[in-house]
DNA sequence: GTCTATAATTCGATAGAC
DNA sequence: GTCTATCGAATTATAGAC
């Protein structure tokens, strides 16, 4: 098939996001993702230079955190755990962030300035004390992407079964002390 | 160096439970593994079949939860926090668990395995709803394995500049709610 | 018990034709 | 823009000498 080179890019973009997501750094392999993107693997080079080219486009991610100074303080905590609910279950984002970073350091410092960038901030707008701010950032780091990690990708049986409702109820105090108390 | 073929089955576990502890399972190789221990790699196929044959040996691990009817049922959260960290900073079985739970489907299945072996059992006899021990077993779970991967995998800065009381302190609470509340 | 040699794959990456 | 062909390196695994 005949393509504009913009539209091969993002072929390519889609089947790497989705085999970084699925297998990791390591096993998520050219030819695999060429495959999947029905092109030749020589393109992927062709247009990503190199493996780290195509994962550095590929993990580029925005966690799309909405504004919490904007809500009733009491809700903060249950609405930053629906948020990240919504962005595991939108695309492949997180969980390509969590994949790669537990066996590729420089996937692991991606993340690190992702959270650093993104949630710290927005911990440190919500108020109290500045210099707590890291440390609450950091304690809702813990509790988030615990959940992921138990949900999505090591899938223990009860975590799987919860509901949404369920989660958010549980994880909603939890977070909301780390954030706000 | 001649050694006993017990000593040399020991000295290969030794270095594999190492290297897959900070490597992953895909990037610890039977080559680095009979590097680090000082002997031929044939030597590890010798003794261990394959590649999942050593790593089946090497993520044998045992939780050594303590029991927690034996203590006050307010201290259950602290304690467990406390007893993880310990592991986590004792050996490198929790490593390897997650740093090879998260790629390899066959070693998720091991965690799995282990927490619902484990983890599941000790939180049903501390009483409360039957019913709820499994989903309370899970909620424990994602704080405990959060905690575990914001501090010694991803090493968020904030997270590994926490003091164990600090941990002790922020995280007991949440569990000692999963837990019994 | 230890090692050499090597088979059989697989991977990332390059060169170049069309 | 797409592909064939291939290189060079790394890996798991086997066969067999000492």
């Amino acid at each position: 098939m005949r393509r504009t080179s913009e539209e091969t890019k993002a072929v390519i973009l889609t089947a790497a996001r989705e085999r970084f997501a699925a297998d990791g750094y390591e096993r998520a392999t050219i030819r695999a993702i060429a495959s999947d993107a029905g092109i030749d693997p020589s393109m992927v080079m062709r247009y990503y230079g190199n493996k780290d080219g195509l994962f550095a486009a590929a993990a580029d991610v925005d966690l799309g955190l909405p504004d919490l100074t904007a809500i009733p303080r009491e809700e903060v905590g249950r609405t930053l755990v629906a948020h990240f609910l919504d962005r595991w279950e939108g695309d492949e984002g997180m969980m390509i962030l969590l994949r790669t970073g537990v066996t590729n350091e420089s996937a692991a410092e991606r993340m690190r300035g992702i959270f650093a960038a993104q949630l710290g901030p927005l911990v440190a707008r919500l108020g109290s004390d500045p210099a707590q701010a890291a440390l609450r950032a950091g304690l809702t780091a813990t509790q988030i992407l615990g959940m992921a990690l138990c949900r999505y990708v090591l899938c223990l049986p009860p975590v799987v079964a919860m509901s949404r409702k369920e989660i958010v109820d549980w994880l909603g105090p939890t977070v909301q002390r780390y954030l706000a108390e």
